[in-house]
DNA sequence: CATGAATGAGAATTCATTCAT
DNA sequence: CATGAATGAATTCTCATTCAT
């Protein structure tokens, strides 16, 4: 909550917004205040007074509180395709390969974008039902994409799991929980914490040959 | 809202429970609406309405709204735990029979209870602080159990992966998720599911030799 | 507003209401301060506070804002109608006699109910569409009536009036108005009102042989 | 709304106006939304958007709400003052003259300017005090001047009405009553509608002579 | 003339809770 | 066990208005 940015430290009036960047500061403070105390729990109120505005400014940007979430989970998501459709642009043809470009993205952007995972996982059920339908169509494509991944791969014959479904659901439950323990600051780096997690996803997949976490130049 | 008693009259008004169970109807009640809308999202006139019984009957068996979710999160932790007890009472000394008797548990109860596994995944931080202290401690037995069910069979040399933690914590974000997938009428057995997510653990922790899912007499 | 009934002077509470008469003093205090600022100029805060009941009262017994004008205007409604039936229900057949009956009904309306009246007249169109549709076609039953009334005297002859559209919006303009400018204690009794009205809508059909409005000095 | 101008280019945002004539747009915008939704119930950023302007512009021209409404009424007034005047300038001395062009001022007045005197029939009251009270004494000239008219009459003999007052608010509410029913595309023309009340009126006061609506059959 | 950003007061409504019976 | 009536705090949202540009 406090802790803002780097360079915002003394020379500001009794609001910490200055005039013009409201939006923004609103959407932080929603962030962080949906994430904390989630969708009914989380006042309007205290999401302006996070963001140091008055009540009223959350409704010169956002039509309401209901717009406002969807804003913040429209927007995570972009980011979150974004970052699989570059990571698998980039990954090649190997299944295998493919299948590590694709956790690595989901897992650095579960660390990357911590709190939006968070809102995206656990509040999702707040948005109406319409704009919920058109939102899930759109995630969707990543939990399809996965599975087509393994498919690939069994069909490949380089995974070997008898339950792709499980495999691929399974694969995505421990990314997404990722956001519910990691700890920025802890002893776990991101570069780490990819490897480990590449390596479960291949070995969920029953990848052979023995998945070598060799990657000779790994950065 | 579903189980009527049997002999029940037909000129009778929206009344849902008959006279005695007040308490049990309450229960089933509020499980389902915390479920669908949240602690805070729910309202105790809904539950209260939903159970057919008036509020101020709630109010006779719970302190409140707060006592009333904490009564139901209690519950359904015994019970989850109770699960695992008994299997793992029965499981032997193995680690991988014992793993996968704590998988098992897990898994039927993700589906026999299966709202209630709603529940404690997402109303948790809703209890008021002292409360969530107290039954997060009691609730954390369980990972706690399964790492050293992990770190039992690595030492014994049965298990060769080599990020216990991350095998551990993958282990239950894949059991937990059942809860919000798994559809009960659908053509995926439980006694298939437990089977499948036994043998996926098993992989997860890289048991060898490779695991045979044989179980000559599967009940 | 001030003005209550008779008895009801000195032994009470802080409260204005004893417990179990919450409805009656909310419809109370609703009619003066729609009447007097309009339904979107009142608020439901002011309306409780003049009833001596909190806010939220109000919503025990009304849905909400809209729907305590409906119950309002329907209620006062049917007081009309019943008036103006049981006046003509004892006219007899003459026209003029059942003009007479339907303008005595009508003034004495305006004047007994005249907060009424004035709701009726000015908050109307304050009604969601759906309810205002009902209302009207139930309220126009009331020119539809003085028409027929003066068709008849026309084609009998005993009404003489060109315009029997104009002379009966004319009448019916004139009556309603009363509720704007009448003063219960001034020095126009109702009675005396009553006559005159009566005689202005049989001069406004021009009623002959010419209205004697004998009655040489009755009460 | 309707009223666009002629040489509107297209590629141009709902901009209803053409720039110089902001006032106008404004105070035409502010008619119609006043006169439908009620003073109260009628929002300013409504009025700006109606005229195709923005919500600053309303505050250059106008300081607030409440000048905007008594800018509106004062207009109004004025008009149907002077259409009395002049029609009552050049009417002559006899009493059913003037007292028929006044009625016809004032039915003309209605019809040419029905929004405006819906209006000033329902949204007076919610003029704050001080501005209510100079209105209402200026308004008040006209409802005296008909009873000079008829007093007048009464006591040159020509209008045998007993009751001055009476015929008074009965002339004026019936007059005023056709903003609230006229429709100007109807099969009534104004020219009908002004005679069927000026013989209205005069037969609400007993004008004898019998009032020969002679005119053999002009237009 | 014109704008976009911001505010504070107040609107209706909901809700958990209490109390007398 | 059970009810109906009542409350007060909080919630979302609207609105007239202002101000810097």
């Amino acid at each position: 909550m406090g802790t803002r940015g780097t360079a915002e430290a003394a020379d500001r009036p009794p609001k910490a917004v200055t005039r013009g960047n409201g939006l923004a500061a609103i959407m932080q403070s929603a962030r962080g205040i949906f994430a904390e105390r989630g969708y009914h729990g989380a006042s309007i109120r205290d999401i302006a007074k996070g963001a140091g505005l008055s009540l009223s400014v959350l409704y010169y940007y956002h039509a309401g509180k209901q717009e406002l979430l969807h804003a913040l989970l429209e927007d995570a998501l972009d980011d979150c395709r974004r970052g699989c459709e570059t990571a698998l642009a980039t990954a090649g043809d190997d299944p295998a390969a493919r299948l590590g470009a694709f956790v690595q993205a989901t897992v650095e952007y579960r660390v990357r974008r911590q709190v939006d995972s968070l809102l995206a996982l656990r509040e999702l059920r707040n948005l109406e039902p319409e704009r919920l339908e058109r939102f899930v169509e759109r995630r969707d494509a990543l939990p399809k994409l996965l599975h087509e991944i393994i498919d690939d791969g069994v069909a490949r014959g380089v995974f070997a799991t008898p339950h792709p479904d499980e495999a691929q659901r399974a694969i995505l439950a421990m990314c997404n929980a990722i956001a519910q323990w990691y700890q920025p600051g802890g002893d776990l780096s991101v570069t780490d914490l990819v490897e480990r997690y590449v390596h479960l996803a291949l070995t969920v997949v029953q990848h052979s040959p023995p998945p070598r976490r060799s990657r000779p130049k790994s950065r």
